[in-house]
DNA sequence: GAGCGGTTGTGAACCGTTTCAACGGTTATA
DNA sequence: TATAACCGTTGAAACGGTTCACAACCGCTC
């Protein structure tokens, strides 16, 4: 079932029908109809590879992410889609789930399909990948992350500001021994909003060793139980008052490890995370969390990318950076007295 | 940069580099090697659409999902992603959103891709449009609903069971007056778990009124919480002593909606959600649900297509049912006594 | 009725792979 | 020595679209 096919019934040249697929407009009204009917009567259903082995490029494009799980991440691609699909274009959703091979290996797959472009939240800085998949004509955009470089555009939020306003708000509230739960500290995320918290302490001209730093293996509910175990195994009278999480899937993970040990949030350890996630204000203490434009980061990557791909004659690559905000709960509302 | 570059390179023919690909079993050791070294040293990147076209299908299959934002999903679709990932397959996630026009949108994107099949949550039982797309070749696995017809394979959770534990529950508990909040009612998981919870009120030998019905417009937290305004607009003495959600999403938006109008969870009103997805265990009160194998969902349907895929011949149809498990967690736990 | 511009439609080349009949060369068999 | 069997390789024909130079036809005008 060809465009031949559709041709030989409607009784014109196999050119026609590609023309009333493309460009309706400058064939006959007569002829037009008379071919869309054939296609109707016989079912017709153009073969992409085709035209995209012709066109070169095709109408897919990639897209890969840290973690599926985390819904920051399903909000984001909830924003591409949007934006893609109204573009009639379909989206390869990969995981890579901070696994350096399984990216790598995405990538090729990506590569293979000749894929218009690819919004990426890498795991490293591991450009020279990404920029070598550039030079080859896939578009490449990267998302939530500051591109170093100023020949790939990217769409962010300013982690460190993040950070910064997490950190600030726990320090007004008294708090002097903080614990900060993240990692792998490779991920940039985790690196800026600890640098961002780190600020913060040296604008309130307070001793770096305010902030203690708990290492995780990756940014789960699980990993956030294993830190808040880790955080309670301190003798009390050094114990952290707050903490402040990489992300909300952590902190949802403190909050269950503590609150099983009986440990009160905000009355014995306060408690901040990052993304405000939809899950952050219903969970079981409500959670203050640094929110951002999560759909508007995937649909921004998304537009960037059309338009690179629509005109790139007229497209200049460009960083995008969006301003978090700290929307503050339950969780961190108790203010201490005293240090 | 094709497969004739290499050939000329490595000074065979391009049927030699193809058979390196594609058999390298069969081509002289030697050979192989200077073709591999070629295709290295010209970083030679096979273009996917071309085999796809020769080959008649592709290496790619469709995921259509009801609801990108619902973990539920997002953990299925992770079942999906580990078994095709492992197969080298590539996966177009699509997310009707519960709109049937988008679902359609995305059957003909995915048709014209010419997928290997399709795993795919229907919206209503349209099943014409799947046995169309099966009838064209395109293989068809049902997931999260048991398929009525023999010829399609489909992945299911027993969702009447599930909500005759969840009611049975509730009226072991002592509740007479319960709500069911779901919807639209068009959705079969909706009406399953629905009759399912019927099931165990006529077990009971209760009358049918005890259960009553508060539809909602879709499966969200914005849902929920309008559902509990409703149930909150009862009179106090005719009021609900129970809610029973169709899935764990409006069941965080009635207790958020319970909460914010200080009625007590589960002491005021008890409740139970369905999917148990990670997000309960950490709601504000901890949610009772019915849990469902999410993961295994999505492995067991991606293996059935695979199946299919490579041994049409020994392939048979096949109905899979998982069971589901009640969870009991706070949200239910008090008991009432009289009526 | 030749010449002209404009509109429609044609048909073949091409995109990059797979596949398969055919081929030359070597070795085993009669 | 002739023949068969086998092995590794070749080259061309698909696959199903898009594109473009060109042809056919139309109504006009001179």
């Amino acid at each position: 079932m060809s465009i031949r096919d559709v041709a030989n019934h409607a009784g014109v040249s196999v050119g026609t029908v590609s023309n009333v697929l493309n460009r309706p407009d400058i064939v006959a009204p007569t002829t037009r109809s008379r071919v869309l009917a054939a296609i109707s009567e016989l079912g017709f259903v153009p073969n992409d590879a085709a035209r995209q082995l012709r066109r070169g490029r095709g109408r897919t494009l990639g897209l890969v992410v840290l973690d599926v799980s985390n819904p920051f991440f399903t909000d984001v691609a909830k924003g591409v889609e949007d934006t893609t699909g109204a573009a009639g274009m379909a989206v390869i959703f990969c995981n890579s789930d901070g696994d350096p091979n399984k990216e790598s290996a995405y990538l090729d797959l990506l590569e293979e399909q000749r894929v218009q472009g690819v919004l990426i939240t890498p795991i490293d800085d591991a450009n020279t990948r990404l920029v070598r998949l550039r030079d080859r004509g896939v578009l490449v955009v990267l998302l939530d992350r500051r591109s170093p470089r100023p020949d790939l555009c990217s769409v962010s939020v300013d982690d460190r500001l993040g950070g910064e306003l997490a950190m600030r708000h726990l320090i007004e509230n008294g708090h002097r021994r903080i614990a900060f739960v993240g990692g792998p500290h490779r991920l940039e995320q985790v690196r800026d909003r600890h640098d961002g918290a780190m600020r913060a302490i040296a604008a309130a001209d307070l001793a770096p060793e305010v902030l203690r730093r708990f290492d995780t293996p990756g940014t789960t509910v699980a990993a956030g139980r294993d830190a808040a175990a880790r955080i309670l195994g301190m003798p009390r009278s050094t114990r952290a008052t707050a903490v402040f999480c990489a992300n909300d899937l952590l902190a949802l993970g403190v909050l269950q490890g503590l609150t099983r040990q009986r440990v009160r949030v905000p009355d014995d350890i306060a408690l901040v995370g990052y993304d405000d996630i939809d899950f952050a204000a219903a969970a079981a203490v409500p959670l203050s969390s640094v929110r951002q434009p999560r759909q508007r980061l995937g649909q921004t990557a998304a537009t960037l990318l059309l338009e690179e791909a629509n005109s790139p004659d007229i497209h200049r690559h460009q960083q995008v950076i969006f301003e978090p905000e700290l929307v503050v709960r339950e969780s961190s509302q108790f203010v201490r007295s005293g240090g």
